[in-house]
DNA sequence: GCGTCGACTGTGACCGGTCCCAGTTGGAAC
DNA sequence: GTTCCAACTGGGACCGGTCACAGTCGACGC
């Protein structure tokens, strides 16, 4: 009856009630699982959605509820590392494919200057989103700080160093990792075996580092270390650093698999072969390891599962469930590289 | 006088409207601009606003409005480029920088099955997004023609071959790309030049080799010709078959970078050294061009200007501004591939 | 036969903005 | 002294859902 009335307008419930001879209430009760809703009714709901071509409007829903129905992935690095580190690019893939059959949607914010950063603060705080997933590594972060002060909903990659210990996070065991692959190197007879691994107050940097020397024992040489940035230039120019000061290396370990080919170009610029002069290592098992030229030995970190896990925690965390960290372990990936 | 009220409720438009001692209608004109307003009015809602720590609900104004203030950025390739092809991360970075200071926000769609290309088809045509940028290379593209006759705000990056001319495009001049590095190829001394190129229902697969075959002349020839999709693995493969069938080729044009990664590999692995015995030439300027070993010749596409442009022209479009076609230059980096 | 309970349904209020129209005011024009 | 207009203001209606609550109805127990 009512059902022809409006000409070009998008149908409401209010259209669709109309078509099934119920009230809105049983209509909403129908789209949102359908509980306490007779089968006939459910069904003359049915068909009037699809005879009237209806569509729930997600402003009005929100407005409603309170719920966005979206979450942030948010990247607190600069922005470059978005391309030149695949590793930001599984993570976002990840993320993409977990939420795609939950009905969310993904924002992506890139918080690369202090400016971005404030908006970004602002936005998610006016409650744009239901909740962040903090791709990061850096200690001193104070986009998460203030997240939590203000409950948003918040899951981190990493451990958070620093005060953030209650922040539900997904990681994986550094120091272990940072063992195995130290024991394979020395286990094919390396002897003089290197490091190049991240700054300082990242995990990575901080507690690959830690496994190496532990695992090292008395072998380890702190002149074998140098620390720097996770790309691919810091890793060429810590190579070169460490074949002039120590001509003798057999091995490094690099704490990136981006850092890894920036020492093998630095090697080979230097003369050297690899793996035949030295080998070289990495971690992370992003993609550019397999096709390298030689294929990176690495260890893999389960990027779909970090990203999976995630967007699983932070959906909890969203309905109030409490959960706590994560942390999935590594496997040894022998390539070429050493 | 009510400002105190409501304890711990995000304040509203009305408890402004309450605190500046104004009407609601007068808020909401000062958040929108201004006009029409009284300086003392303006002012009195400023101090108000910043006393009560209000912030505009998006959701109420998406469902007054009708727009969401945001708008897609939609992959129509099969997820795995989204990393491996570092073009999409550029254009990416391109269209988040150029949407950060306007207060919009992108939300990423990765449309890689048949399932979740319906349900973005769904979501968009909901009302979303107010507008699409949709990034893609290939011809049959269900899609794009979708899109459009649900009335979609839509950019496209290249040219969208097939029946879509009228819809507002970014893209660089492909033939003549082609031939400018072609020519410098022939500049170079090189004499028995292939061409590995795109699929044919691309525009750069398409024209790339166009501009080859028109600029190579009397020298062009057949054999000479491998097209396959635009990944490491493929460029590999071809550069094999081309060695193989015709071993005496000293140049290759690759029609992308990541292709031309995949061409110095296999190369390398029959014995040819790059440049030396093979010269190898890219197309993107992707970042692995310049990092690569050896940096690749290419020509560069200028990412920054084609994702901002395509936000600038979607932008338009959503505010009903029809705007044409936009076709911007590339250049000719030399390095040492070729 | 009555009370009770569970399943189901309808309705008004509400979420927090925008839009538009109907005023009010003060000053310039005639 | 009207008239008119531009500048400004207020408030009701509306956007399209959800939610709480009141109410209906049939079955069942006693």
């Amino acid at each position: 009856m009512a059902e022809n009335a409006a000409s070009h307008r998008r149908p409401t419930i209010r259209d669709v009630a109309a078509a099934a001879g119920v009230s809105r209430g049983t209509v909403s009760r129908v789209i949102n699982g359908g509980h306490w809703v007779s089968p006939d009714a459910r069904e003359a709901v049915d068909d009037a959605i699809r005879r009237t071509g209806y569509t729930t409007n997600h402003h009005a829903r929100s407005l409603a509820t309170g719920r966005s129905n979206s979450i942030a992935f948010l990247l607190t690095e600069s922005q470059h590392l978005l391309f030149s580190d695949p590793t930001f690019a599984l993570l976002l893939r990840g993320a993409t494919q977990a939420l795609a059959d939950r009905d969310m949607t993904l924002v992506l914010l890139v918080a690369d200057t202090e400016v971005a950063q404030a908006n970004i603060e602002h936005y998610v705080r006016a409650g744009h989103v239901d909740g962040v997933l903090l791709i990061s590594s850096h200690e001193s972060n104070t986009l998460l700080t203030s997240l939590v002060s203000a409950g948003v909903p918040t899951v981190c990659s990493g451990i958070p160093l620093g005060e953030h210990a209650y922040v539900p996070t997904v990681s994986v065991l550094e120091e272990d990792s940072a063992r195995v692959m130290t024991r394979h190197l020395l286990d094919r007879g390396y002897e003089r075996i290197a490091i190049i691994t991240g700054p300082n107050d990242t995990p990575g940097g901080r507690y690959r580092l830690e496994g190496f020397r532990e695992e090292m024992g008395d072998r380890f040489d702190p002149d074998l270390v140098e620390q720097d940035t996770y790309d691919r230039d810091a890793g060429a120019a810590a190579m070169t650093r460490l074949l002039e000061r120590a001509p003798d290396i057999d091995a490094v370990f690099a704490a990136s698999d981006v850092m890894a080919v920036g020492a093998v170009a630095a090697a080979r610029r230097l003369g050297r072969r690899v793996p035949e002069d030295i080998a070289v290592a990495g971690f992370d098992d992003s993609g550019l390891a397999a096709t390298h030229d030689p294929p990176l030995t690495t260890m893999r970190q389960p990027w779909a599962e970090i990203s999976a896990k995630m967007v699983e925690m932070l959906l909890d965390v969203i309905n109030g469930v409490p959960r706590q960290p994560v942390v999935l372990p590594t496997t040894l990936v022998i390539r070429e590289s050493a």
